[in-house]
RNA sequence: GCUCGAGUGGCGGAAUUGGUAGACGCGCUGGAUUCAAAAUCCAGUUUCUUCGGAAGUGUGGGUUCGAUUCCCACCUCGAGUACCA
C-alpha cells in the first residue's frame, strides 16, 4: 500500500469539516468540568485578491496552525479563526474597468481562496469566519466610529471619556481647566459663556474635542486614484498602490485623534512580546521628542511665533529664525521690501512636490522676510528667514536656528552669510557645528554659563516659564490619521449633515449599508462615487435613507450623508474581538465572551504593517477599553512577523534588435536584453522547454534559439518578490497535487527560519517528501506493504527505539516553543532514519510519534492515528512528554587536548565527578605520553563536554 | 545619514549561559537493483594535502586553555526611517 497522500488528504479534510473538529468553544457553551485554559491564534487576514494564493502567502498561516494544533494537543481551547479584509481598493480599480460589482468579484475571489486555504489542511474555525465588507460586520466598525464621535481624550486621567461628561464640564466651569486633546485653535470661555451657546456653537466647539473629527487637513491628493492617501499610503513621494504620483491639497476630513494616545501607545510596547526591531518602528513613527516650546516676539508687531526645540539650552546661540514657507505668519510679518522676494521663494517651494523635496535635501534655499524678532532673553534683534528645510508639518513649522549646535542651521547660516556665535566650550565650530549634548558645558550664554548640558536644560525651562516666555513640552512626530477616503469600496460613515454640522445617525439603524451606484468613479462635480448614489439622504424623522433628486432642494427633517468612505484599516482595526463572538447581533462582542478570550496570545503576519493596522489596531483597543467595552489595552500579546517567500525568476536573453535568443552562458558581452519566462517552462537544471516557450509566446515563434554545446538552452535566474507579472508564481494547489499538503506544509516550514525572507526552490521539494514517505512506510512493513504496527515486542527490542522517541519529543517541543520550526523537521527526519535503521515498528514508539508530528502533517497523522485504532480525531489526542530516564547518556566522548590544542578524545562514563575524570585522563597512555613526565600546571574538566590540560 | 538585523560548503541552512563547526535537506559522485528509465536502497561529498596532517564560519585586532558564539574597528548585504528642530 502506497502512500497516497491525495485521497488521504481529501478525505480527511471532509472529516474535519463535517465533524467541526476546530471549532473552538465560547464559555456559554463549555460543559461543567471539561474547562480548558484558552489560547488564541491570529493570523492577519488576507485581502482577497484576484490572483489567488501562490506559495508565499500560507507560510504564516502554516507556522500559526503548527501552534495552533500543538496547543490543542497540550490541552487548551484554541480560537484559530480566519476571514477576509474584504474591502479595498483593488476591487473598486476592477469595478471601474469592468463595471463589475466589487462586491461580486470580492465573493468570487474569497471562494477561489477557500478552496485554495481547505487544501492545504488549516484548522480554521471557518464558523467564525468574518469579512469587513459585510454589512453583519461593518455595522459595528460604524458603531466604534459613532463612540469615537462621542469621546474625547482627557489627559489628566489619561483616557477617554463620553462627550457628555466633557458637556457637563463646560456647563460647570467653562474649558479653561480642562485638559484635553483638542485644536490648538479652540479658546477660552466660562460656564457661562458655554451655556450662552447656540446650539449649533455648542456642536460646533465640541466636534475640536471628538476623537474623530473634521478638520481642514493638507492631504496627499493622488489624481488618479481620485482619492486621499495616508502617509504610509505612499512609498517614495509615489502612491503604494499603482505608483501614481500625489500632490498636496486642502480638504475637509475625517481625522482620528491618534496623537492623544502617542505615549501610552509608546509606554505599553514595553509590555508585549514583539520583536525588538518592530517595536523600534513603533518608537520612530511615534517620534517622541522632549525639549521646550518658546515663543519669540516679532518686533514692532502683535505677533509671536512659537517654536520647539529639543535644545533649548543653546538659546543662546540664536542668531536667525527659520519659518517653513508654508508657515500663516509669514505673509503677515514680511516687510513690504522683501515681499517680492519672499513670495518668489514660496512659489518656488510650492511647486515642488513633496518627492523633489525630500530628494533635494543638499541645495540650501531661503529667503529673508524683513522682519525681526526678539530674543526672549538678550532682547536682541533676531532675523526672520524662510527656508523649506523646516517642515510645516512638524513641530510648529518654525525654528529657532543655533548654527553653532545644528548642522542645517549652520549651513543655512553659510551659505546666506549670517553671524555663527559659539556657546560651547572648548568646541571647534570652524568646519562644522558642534552637536555633543553629555558632558558639553555651555558658555557665553549670561544664567547658563559653566552649565552642563542636564543642568542648562533644567534652568532654561526653569526661567521660560518664570518669565513665560515658554515651557518645558514633549512633541510627538506621530499625527492625527486622516479617516477619509474619495472611494466607493469601504464602510460608508454613519454620518448626516445638518446645517453644515455632522450628525451620526442613531446607532439602532445601524449597518448604514452601502448604496448602489451606476459608476464607481467619482462624480462629475469631484464628489466621492457615494454622490451617485440615488438614496443617499438621511430622514431625520423615519430614520431611514431616502432618495432626493439632484436639483430638488431636501425636504424638510431630511439630510445629506457622508459621501466619504472609510479606510482600509478601519476594519482591520478590531477584528480579533468580533472573532470571538462573531454572530452576536447586539454588541460587536458580548463582555463575557471578550474576558474569557482576552486579547490575541499570537499574532502572525507581515511586518510590512509595522507602523500602519499594527498602531491602528492598538489605538482602537485602547479607545474601547477606557470606554470600558474591552478589559484589554492591547490587541497583540505575542507578535511574530514571517519573512517574504520570493519568487526565482527565469529569464532569456534576446540579442539587441534581434529575433536570436542566447542561452545564459553564451551572453557574455553580447548587448542583451533579459525577459522573464514563466517558471513552469523550465526544469529544475535551468533548461527551458523551447517548444513550450514558443507556443507561450507566439512573437517568438519564428525566434533563433542559442544553445549551449549539448544542445540545451539554459535560462538566466534571479531572485524577487513572486508576483504575476514576472511569471514567476508557484502555486500551492499544483504542490499539493504532485506532492501533498503535508509536503507542503513541512517544506514550507523546512525552507528555512520563519521570520526570514527566503527564495522558493520546488527543487528541493523531495526530500521533505520523501521523508513522509519513510514515515508512511514505518507504519505499513507488512510483506507487501500492509498497514503493520507491533502491539507487542520482542524482549530488548524497543529500547533504541524509546530513545529516538524521547530524544525527538524533546527537540520538537522545544523547536515549537521557540518557532523554530526548521530545525524541527529535520529532527522528525533524522527521528524517522533511526526508527527505519532500527526496524521499530512498536506501538508504543508509533504511536507518539504520529502526534507528534500532527501539527505539521496533519494528514498523515489523522490516518495512521486512526489505523492504530482510535475513533476520535488525532487533534484531540495528548501532545506526549518526553522522559528523562530514556534521554540519559552513559558514555561520552570528551576532547582531551593540551594548551586549547586539541590532541586525542576518551570515551568517559557521564557519572564520573570531575576528580575521577582527571584521574582517569592522567592514568591514560596517550596523556602520559604527551606530558613525558611533566606535571600540567592546571587541568579543566567540564563533566559532559572537554577536558583541557596547561602544560 | 540614523536605527535594527544578518554575513558559515556548490545551494537552503544547523550549532551561541564560549566546548568535536558544517546537523538535516537539495545538488553532485560512485555503487546496488533494472533490458532500460523512474522509484528505492547503500557509500561518499568544507578546502588544501607530501595522506603524517594543515587551514577554515565577511576582514583585521582583542579577551580565553578554548571563539561561528563575547569585545573593538572595518567591509558587504538586507529591512525600516528620513531635512524631526
Amino acid at each position: 500500500m502506497n502512500y497516497n497522500f491525495n485521497e488521504i488528504e481529501a478525505r480527511w479534510q471532509k472529516y474535519w469539516a463535517e465533524n467541526q473538529t476546530f471549532k473552538a468553544k465560547n464559555p456559554g457553551s463549555i460543559p461543567k468540568g471539561e474547562e480548558l485554559p484558552k489560547y488564541y491564534v491570529l493570523d492577519m487576514f488576507p485581502y482577497p485578491s484576484g490572483a489567488g494564493l501562490h506559495v508565499g502567502h500560507p507560510l504564516g498561516y502554516i507556522a500559526s496552525d503548527i501552534y495552533a494544533r500543538y496547543k490543542r494537543h497540550k490541552g487548551f481551547n484554541v480560537l484559530h479563526p480566519q476571514g477576509y479584509d474584504s474591502f479595498g481598493l483593488p476591487a473598486e480599480q476592477y469595478a471601474i474597468q469592468t463595471g463589475q460589482h466589487p462586491a461580486l468579484t470580492t465573493e468570487n475571489n474569497i471562494k477561489r481562496y477557500r478552496e485554495q486555504l481547505d487544501k492545504i489542511g488549516f484548522s480554521f474555525d471557518w464558523s467564525r469566519e468574518v469579512r469587513t465588507s459585510n454589512p453583519d460586520y461593518y455595522k459595528w466598525t460604524q458603531w466604534i466610529f459613532i463612540q469615537l464621535f462621542e469621546s474625547w481624550y482627557d489627559y489628566e486621567q489619561d483616557k477617554s471619556r463620553a462627550i457628555s461628561e466633557l458637556e457637563e464640564i463646560f456647563s460647570a466651569e467653562g474649558n479653561t481647566r480642562v485638559k484635553a486633546a483638542c485644536d490648538d485653535e479652540v479658546e477660552d470661555f466660562s460656564a457661562e459663556e458655554w451655556n450662552a451657546f447656540s446650539s449649533e456653537e455648542k456642536q460646533r466647539i465640541l466636534l475640536k474635542y471628538r476623537l474623530t473629527y473634521l478638520a481642514e487637513t493638507e492631504v496627499n491628493w493622488c489624481p488618479q486614484l481620485g482619492t486621499v492617501l495616508a502617509n504610509d499610503e505612499i512609498v517614495n513621494g509615489v502612491s503604494e498602490r499603482g505608483g501614481h504620483p500625489v500632490i498636496r491639497k486642502k480638504m475637509t476630513q475625517w481625522s482620528m485623534r491618534i496623537s492623544a494616545f502617542a505615549e501610552r501607545l509608546l509606554q505599553d510596547l514595553d509590555k508585549i512580546d514583539w520583536t525588538e526591531s518592530l517595536k523600534e518602528s513603533q518608537r520612530n513613527w511615534i517620534g517622541k521628542s522632549e525639549g521646550a516650546q518658546i515663543k519669540f516676539k516679532i518686533q514692532n508687531s502683535k505677533f509671536k511665533i512659537p517654536v520647539f526645540s529639543t535644545r533649548p539650552d543653546t538659546i543662546f546661540g540664536v542668531t536667525f529664525m527659520t519659518l517653513a514657507p508654508e508657515h500663516e505668519l509669514v505673509q503677515k510679518i514680511t516687510t513690504p521690501e522683501q515681499k517680492e522676494e519672499v513670495e518668489a521663494y514660496i512659489a518656488a517651494s510650492a511647486k515642488k512636490s513633496e518627492r523633489e523635496r525630500m530628494a533635494d535635501v543638499k541645495t540650501i534655499s531661503g529667503a529673508f522676510t524683513g522682519a525681526y524678532a526678539e530674543h526672549p532673553f538678550t532682547k536682541e534683534p533676531v532675523p526672520i528667514w524662510i527656508g523649506d528645510y523646516v517642515l510645516a508639518g512638524y513641530g510648529t513649522g518654525a525654528v529657532m536656528s543655533v548654527p553653532c549646535g545644528d548642522q542645517r542651521d549652520y549651513d543655512f547660516a553659510r551659505h546666506f552669510d549670517l553671524p555663527i556665535t559659539n556657546i560651547f566650550e572648548n568646541a571647534d565650530i570652524s568646519e562644522e557645528a558642534f552637536s555633543g549634548k553629555e558632558g558639553t558645558v555651555i558658555a557665553n550664554s549670561d544664567f547658563l554659563s559653566g552649565l552642563e548640558y542636564k543642568e542648562a536644560l533644567q534652568r532654561v525651562i526653569l526661567e521660560l516659564e518664570k518669565t513665560g516666555h515658554g515651557y518645558g513640552k514633549t512633541n510627538y512626530r506621530l499625527r492625527d490619521a486622516v479617516f477619509s477616503r474619495q472611494r466607493y469600496w469601504g464602510e460608508p460613515f454613519p454620518i448626516y449633515y445638518k446645517k453644515g454640522l455632522p450628525h451620526p445617525i442613531p446607532t439602532h439603524c445601524l449597518p448604514l449599508e452601502l448604496p448602489e451606484v451606476e459608476k464607481y468613479l467619482p462624480t462629475e462635480e469631484g464628489e466621492p462615487p457615494l454622490g451617485r448614489a440615488e438614496k443617499w439622504h438621511w430622514d431625520e424623522k423615519n430614520e431611514k435613507v431616502v432618495a432626493v433628486e439632484d436639483n430638488e432642494k431636501p425636504p424638510l427633517g431630511v439630510w445629506g450623508l457622508e459621501l466619504n468612505t472609510m479606510p482600509g484599516w478601519a476594519g482591520s482595526s478590531w477584528y480579533l474581538f468580533r472573532y470571538m463572538d462573531p454572530h452576536n447581533e447586539e454588541t460587536f462582542v458580548s463582555k463575557e465572551a471578550q474576558q474569557y478570550w482576552e486579547n490575541v496570545d499570537l499574532y502572525i503576519g507581515g511586518s510590512e504593517h509595522a507602523t500602519g493596522h499594527l498602531l491602528y489596531s492598538r489605538f482602537w483597543t485602547k479607545f474601547l477599553h477606557d470606554r470600558g467595552f474591552l478589559s484589554v489595552e492591547e490587541p497583540f500579546k505575542k507578535l511574530i512577523n514571517q519573512g517574504m517567500i520570493l519568487g526565482t525568476s527565469a529569464f532569456v536573453y534576446r540579442l539587441e534588435g534581434e529575433n536570436v535568443l542566447l542561452s545564459k552562458n553564451l551572453v557574455g558581452k553580447n548587448n542583451v536584453q533579459p525577459i522573464h519566462v514563466d517558471v513552469s517552462l523550465v526544469n529544475a537544471s535551468d533548461e527551458l522547454d523551447i517548444e513550450g516557450f514558443k507556443k507561450w509566446r507566439p512573437e517568438f515563434a519564428e525566434a533563433k534559439f542559442v544553445t549551449e554545446e549539448d544542445g540545451t538552452y539554459k535560462v538566466g535566474r534571479e531572485v524577487e518578490k513572486m508576483s504575476k507579472s514576472k511569471y514567476n508564481v508557484v502555486n500551492p494547489d499544483d504542490i499539493c497535487e504532485n506532492y501533498g499538503a503535508d509536503t507542503l506544509r513541512m517544506y514550507e516550514m523546512f525552507l528555512g527560519p520563519l521570520e526570514q525572507a527566503k527564495p522558493w526552490n520546488t527543487a528541493g521539494i523531495t526530500g521533505v517528501h520523501n521523508f513522509l514517505k519513510k514515515l508512511w512506510k514505518l507504519y505499513h512493513s507488512g510483506p507487501d506493504g500492509e498497514f503493520l504496527v507491533e502491539t507487542s515486542h520482542p524482549s530488548g527490542g524497543i529500547e533504541g527505539g524509546l530513545k529516538t522517541l524521547h530524544k525527538t519529543i524533546k527537540k520538537v517541543t522545544e523547536d515549537i516553543e521557540n518557532f523554530s520550526f526548521n530545525t524541527s523537521v529535520s529532527t522528525f527526519m533524522i527521528c524517522v532514519n533511526e526508527l527505519s535503521a532500527q526496524n521499530c515498528n512498536q506501538k508504543e514508539v508509533l504511536e507518539p510519534l504520529a502526534v507528534l508530528i500532527a501539527p505539521y502533517a496533519p494528514h498523515i497523522a489523522e490516518e495512521l492515528w486512526a489505523k492504530l485504532g482510535h475513533s476520535e480525531s488525532v487533534v484531540t489526542a495528548a501532545y506526549p512528554v518526553y522522559e528523562e530516564k530514556y534521554l540519559v547518556e552513559s558514555t561520552k566522548n570528551y576532547p582531551v587536548s593540551f594548551n586549547g590544542k586539541m590532541r586525542f578524545t576518551m570515551e568517559l562514563s557521564l557519572d564520573l565527578s570531575e576528580e575521577e575524570i582527571e584521574k582517569t585522563v592522567l592514568a591514560d597512555e596517550r596523556t602520559k605520553n604527551y606530558l613525558s613526565g611533566k606535571t600540567p600546571k592546571k587541568m579543566i574538566v567540564v563533566p559532559g563536554k572537554i577536558v583541557n590540560i596547561v602544560i
